[in-house]
DNA sequence: TGCATGTAATTAACGCGTTAACTACAACAA
DNA sequence: TTGTTGTAGTTAACGCGTTAATTACATGCA
């Protein structure tokens, strides 16, 4: 059945979640003039090392397009650095440079006092329980 | 605790799960050269009759620069009108118009049948929860 | 070797998100 | 009436999402 009302429609209801929590972040990326999805290449390069343009964009949920003109921010600013691969000229290597890794440093003791306080005030069986619905939504569209 | 991995952050859920359930509607919309947050708009002038365009904005999930450039947009397909508010210039009140009404009666039996589809698949029960779990959230971090 | 097909990445075009600045109008007090 | 303050909406600037087209290179087959 259709929704009653744009409180109770899963789309609506997932993107002012999701407004709701990146909205205690967004501040602390804006202070260092990183975007959301710059963060994210960076944590998954800081995470997973050098990785194929290919394998980035995925592991960091943003699209090629994106991905390209990420990476030329990114590489502008010295956070990352960009080769081609051996034996294939196409494919492209990213590799996180030290001032990404410091940066990611930097920012991880506000993340966690953030996330801690997400976690705390919506309850930790209440977040594990959230988590396990949107894990199993998602493995069952996709 | 920070997330070990982006698969249990928060925010990555959330995103990839709106995400794919989007991933359904997208076609829907885009065959009838409709943007999600047309959509959106068109839906509330629908369901809550002539509105003024801060409570617009407001209920469509929409930043005030988005309405501006979705009004011009659907106001050029006659799909809703503008009008001055009498007694106060400043405001302006938006109406849908035949052609926006006929859109909504044109997209809903697919767009049942779409979500119908993600309840059976997620299953109706898990479905209210994640719901009540996204509204809980929202309600405690806004 | 040479050509067709496939793949990785980029570019292009258009719309939205976001923040900040600006315009137009209203409300209110001196 | 006039000047100040506040509010509604718009414009501007920049980055990302999305789809489609394009470029550069690789692979496989004749």
């Amino acid at each position: 059945m259709l929704p009653e009302n744009t409180r109770r429609s899963l789309p609506m209801a997932l993107l002012h979640a999701r407004e709701a929590v990146m909205a205690r972040f967004r501040p602390m990326l804006a202070a260092h003039d990183v975007t959301e999805q710059q963060w994210r290449v960076l944590r998954v390069l800081s995470e997973a090392g050098p990785v194929e343009a290919t394998e980035l964009a995925d592991r960091a949920s943003v699209l090629p397009p994106s991905l390209t003109r990420i990476i030329k921010a990114l590489e502008g600013r010295k956070f990352i650095t960009r080769n081609k691969a051996e034996g294939d000229g196409r494919r492209v290597v990213l590799t996180i440079a030290p001032a990404g890794s410091a940066l990611i440093d930097a920012l991880s003791p506000e993340r966690r006092i953030i996330y801690d306080d997400i976690e705390q005030r919506f309850g930790h069986e209440k977040l594990e329980q959230l988590l396990d619905l949107l894990e199993s939504l998602i493995d069952g569209e996709s």
